[in-house]
DNA sequence: CGTATTTTGTGAATGATTTCACAAGCCTTG
DNA sequence: CAAGGCTTGTGAAATCATTCACAAAATACG
């Protein structure tokens, strides 16, 4: 299979999102150039993406909007519901349990889990929150395919190694730290601090 | 001026971290080698970086840890502070102000707004979340140069349109929404659905 | 002082991604 | 059912980003 960029699936992941929003207003069909105005990109942009995972559209009509969501949603792995585990009930912790999005979207939390006695056993919405020694045993029997890392960051690498250790094979890292995985274990960062450089970057240069 | 790739300016914002770390274990000098192995790239790649900006290394020696921060940091616009407000009170908002780390890094949160009233007064952390109507002109007061969206989506556009009508020139938007700004406006996503989606599509394809 | 060693800075080469441009397909209309 | 008008899918071209490779500069050391 060939190589797909991050930033392709992304866009896709965007493309998902405006046909949903399409699919809410009753949309039948939707072209390259209208998922391109929505998302700031080209419609040969939208074509290309599409066409590295087969030929949804209809020339002349464009993409059917149901057709296509049920497509980008088999292409992204929405097709099935996945498990899982907020690590670090802190404040961020705390708000990424509670958004219900997730859910929505396929996202399930199973487990939201601390260090700090004081945190443990306060129920989030239907969640308690379990003392960390628990993680390595229900990691594992709760079947948690990805985990969130809301720890300081100076804990985090040694909660990625217990995290995969316990069997999880991808992990979104909120923590401003550059954590190391073994192959095969995917890892993508959240990193708000280098975002506000980036705009500090962009506002002392002038650039859009 | 070359154009710079906002890539490069991700990694600039690593090294400034690295260089901070580094200093604080007392090293003098660090090599591209060295910076690259922390940012999980090549040297080449670390020169290519800092030549864009100008020579700041001693050929056999390395980079002087203390002239590169200055560097760095003056490149990124971080030499003066920013005036940084935050939209919207709710768990993600609330723990978006209470991060202390952006105070230490020259991102000094101003204000904090809410249009629910049953929010607005409560104190975190020596700030009084101040009601939405009161955005308009306080942010200009303050001079404020970045606002963070920490609100729904379907407020987002609106909530946007304002921060840009009072002077805000830099935007990191939270909201899973895709924003319209002028010219002349920086925007960043932070977009977690998305980064979900991203491992979720790891997941099914078996890829680093 | 000269040689060995290290590491930078940077053109050139390679690789990846985006944009262009157009033939081919599908629908509508008369 | 033919002509006209859209819109797709996709090679080719162009742009953008990364890696290579090496001369030049700096130090260390005998």
């Amino acid at each position: 299979m060939k190589k797909i960029s991050e930033s392709a699936v992304r866009r896709l992941s965007l493309y998902l999102r405006f046909l949903q929003e399409a699919a809410a207003t009753g949309a039948e069909t939707i072209s390259s150039g209208e998922l391109a105005r929505r998302g700031g990109t080209t419609s040969a942009q939208v074509r290309k993406d599409l066409s590295l995972f087969g030929s949804f559209g209809k020339r002349g009509m464009g993409y059917s909007v149901r057709e296509l969501l049920r497509e980008i949603r088999s292409i992204l792995g929405l097709t099935r519901p996945w498990n899982v585990a907020v690590i670090g009930a802190g404040r961020l912790g705390s708000a990424l349990s509670s958004f219900r999005d997730f859910e929505a979207r396929g996202f399930d939390i199973r487990a939201v889990y601390d260090a700090d006695p004081a945190k443990i056993g306060q129920s989030w919405g239907g969640l308690t929150v379990l003392p960390d020694e628990e993680m390595d045993r229900t990691l594992r029997e709760q079947h948690v395919d990805i985990a969130i890392l809301a720890v300081p960051a100076d804990a985090a690498q040694g909660v990625v190694d217990r995290v995969v250790a316990a069997g999880v094979k991808a992990v979104l890292n909120f923590a401003p730290a550059r954590l190391r995985v073994p192959r095969g274990v995917t890892l993508r960062n959240v990193d708000v601090t280098l975002e506000l450089e980036g705009l500090s970057f962009a506002l002392v240069n002038g650039k859009t």
